[in-house]
DNA sequence: TTGAAATGTAAAATAAACTTTACTTTTAAA
DNA sequence: TTTAAAAGTAAAGTTTATTTTACATTTCAA
């Protein structure tokens, strides 16, 4: 699973802190999904989908 | 997080066996997403999006 | 070039997804 | 109306997502 993450961040120029502020979640956890360590739950990709106004499948890809 | 899976199993004609079968998922699972027990994991929302030829959105819709 | 902000990382703990086993209840066809 | 298949459920265990704390590295403006 990849995602651009890190680009739509950066489109809005937020920092990691931020974005996880944004989302309710801790930095650590957006900076463990930008770097590919693991995926988000289904409810925060639909938050992220929601906050970039892209549909998930736009923001995440499936490499399976 | 709701969903429409109960409905397009059954356009198919297919058991929760069944659908666990494709998805490579215990039936338990199937049928504890079906009854809103939990939400599935985002990798397996896209087996199922794929699956049903069908965006992520137009299975599960978020209610948070 | 220094220093602060941003990012990366790691360990321990908790929560949520998922499996396995096993049993009960519902559904539907013979 | 019986009975087999399907669906529902529950407990215990494993795996994965997420938090908290804490520290190291990178980036970039003053």
């Amino acid at each position: 699973m990849k995602n651009n993450l890190k680009l739509l961040r950066a489109e809005q120029s937020w920092t990691q802190a931020d974005l996880a502020t944004l989302l309710d979640v801790s930095r650590q956890t957006i900076n463990a999904i930008e770097k590919g360590k693991f995926d988000p739950s289904l409810p925060l990709a639909f938050k992220l989908a929601k906050l970039f106004k892209k549909p998930i499948e736009e923001i995440f890809r499936d490499d399976a």
